[in-house]
RNA sequence: GCACGGGUGGCAGAGUGGACAAUUGCACCAGACUGUAAAUCUGGCGGCCUAGCGCCUACGGGGGUUCGAAUCCCUCUCCGUGCACCA
């Protein structure tokens, strides 16, 4: 008996390391934060979700993988959706003002939010509030959070600085974001509030915020943000670099397959659960060259895969990928299109099976010798092609393969 | 309100009367090579066809000047900055 309390102990001093140092920027205050996750308080952990981008990908899955190790702590989540914020407009995007989002179009990206998160964090323990239930206050609730900073401090950022020297605008509204969402941390009573490193401003806002209104500071700890595929900038939507959360395991994997070798270890440990010694294992052995970094790749993208749908589609996808790239055998499932003609151009095949989107597009395809049908190079745009009765398989590039068929 | 600056392809950002379907970078696509959809290299990256140094559409909207406009003028619109007591 008392040995298996000895190894609870253990294990629980082993995720408290992992919290604090795997895949964590900073942590204020350390100290205070290693001795509060070892006693028995349930603390309540502070995530602030901005409400208008409901597609997950795996670099926004990183905070909520820090959260999860929270929970599995046993500490309380708490996730605020900051749709208050959210209504007026952020305008920090200088170019774009960005338009202020209803009510409806926040509750329909936070339910698709919430059904992605749920594949990282267990939603059943986690509190979920809006700001708007308590940031829509009165001009004197407004002005005593107001004195907590001065203008001089917050002109002092050096975000706001640099812009303000380039002499581009910083709204003021910019300037009470941080006070807002800190003053959820007062609403909700955070112990500790986690983020980005890009929010690490905001989050210290909060603890300024806390102590003003007679709390107690909580701590921060703020997790890395992850490269893209491109591997130069950080994953957004916006870049177009980034492995959605949803993306079909095919595709998750593909995606993982593209990224760049530089990215292995990173991304092994802030996007899975491989042990941090078997990464930095698989990190030397790929520079001494034992390890082929391609072999790595494959085995991140199934964890990957396997993390978000599961053992069996993982292993799918594995096969799939090494049979069509490696072996450049046939896809498992090649879908079929009809066609109404029993002969036709194949730059009108192309557009007809809609593996090009324009007649020149299809031509340009052909001449560059990406075009195959049924295995036979096709060099000439203006060859045509019968569509023989058991259909032609057509091959683009060398990820898109269609069975074209003639429509009776 | 006044002054100034700006709005160019998915993004960033050149171009300020002809050689501009528009430099370049990123993203994207194809090919070669390979270790993979990595890296590297090559080509492409508005549309149409009779494939021509062809035609159409396109540099915020509309109008104009000109043989010719992304480039000049007018107007509208949107964005940014500054000024708005002294001025």
């Amino acid at each position: 008996m008392k040995s298996s309390k000895k190894r609870a102990q253990s294990k629980k001093e082993l995720l408290i390391k992992q919290v604090l140092s795997r895949g964590t920027v900073d942590v204020i205050e350390r100290t205070h934060l290693e001795h509060a996750l070892s006693g028995n308080k349930k603390l309540r952990v502070k995530l602030g979700i901005d409400p208008t981008s409901p597609d997950l990908h795996i670099g926004t899955a990183v905070v909520l993988r820090k959260l999860k190790q929270f929970q599995d702590l046993g500490h309380k989540v708490v996730l605020i959706i900051g749709d208050f914020t959210a209504q007026i407009g952020d305008p920090s995007d200088q170019k774009t003002e960005r338009r202020a989002i209803s009510k409806k179009e926040i509750v329909s990206n936070m339910k698709n939010y919430l059904s992605q998160a749920g594949k990282v964090i267990d939603l059943g323990k986690t509190e979920v509030r809006y700001n708007s239930e308590w940031l829509n206050v009165g001009a004197e609730e407004l002005l005593a959070l107001t004195k907590v900073a001065t203008i001089n401090q917050v002109s002092e950022r050096a975000d706001f600085r640099a812009r303000i020297k380039r002499g581009e605008r910083v709204s003021l509204m910019e300037a009470f974001y941080s006070l807002l969402q800190g003053y959820d941390s007062v609403k909700i009573k955070a112990d500790v509030e986690i983020g980005g490193t890009d929010q690490l401003l905001n989050l210290l806002m909060g603890r300024q915020v806390q102590q003003n209104f007679g709390m107690k500071k909580q701590d921060i700890l703020t997790v890395p943000l992850l490269e893209g595929t491109d591997g130069v900038r950080k994953m957004s939507k916006s870049y177009n670099n980034y492995i959605g959360i949803n993306a079909a395991p095919k595709d998750m994997f593909g995606k993982v397959m593209s990224i760049k070798d530089a990215l292995i270890p990173v991304y092994f440990t802030l996007c899975t659960d491989v042990p941090e010694k078997e990464i930095l294992k698989m990190e030397r052995d790929m520079k001494s060259g034992r390890l082929n970094p391609r072999d790595a790749k494959i085995r991140l993208a199934r964890e990957i895969v396997l993390l978000y749908h599961g053992e069996r589609k993982a292993a799918s996808a594995e096969n799939e990928f090494v049979n069509v790239f490696t072996k450049k055998k046939l896809p498992k499932k090649i879908s079929i299109k009809l066609v109404d003609k029993r002969k036709l151009g194949i730059v009108g095949l192309l557009v007809a099976s809609g593996t090009a989107k324009s007649n020149s597009e299809a031509r340009r395809l052909i001449e560059q010798g990406g075009v195959r049908v049924d295995d036979m190079r096709i060099i000439d745009p203006k060859k045509d092609i019968k569509i023989l009765p058991q259909g032609v398989l057509l091959q683009v590039g060398r990820r898109k393969f269609v069975k074209v068929k003639y429509k009776k």
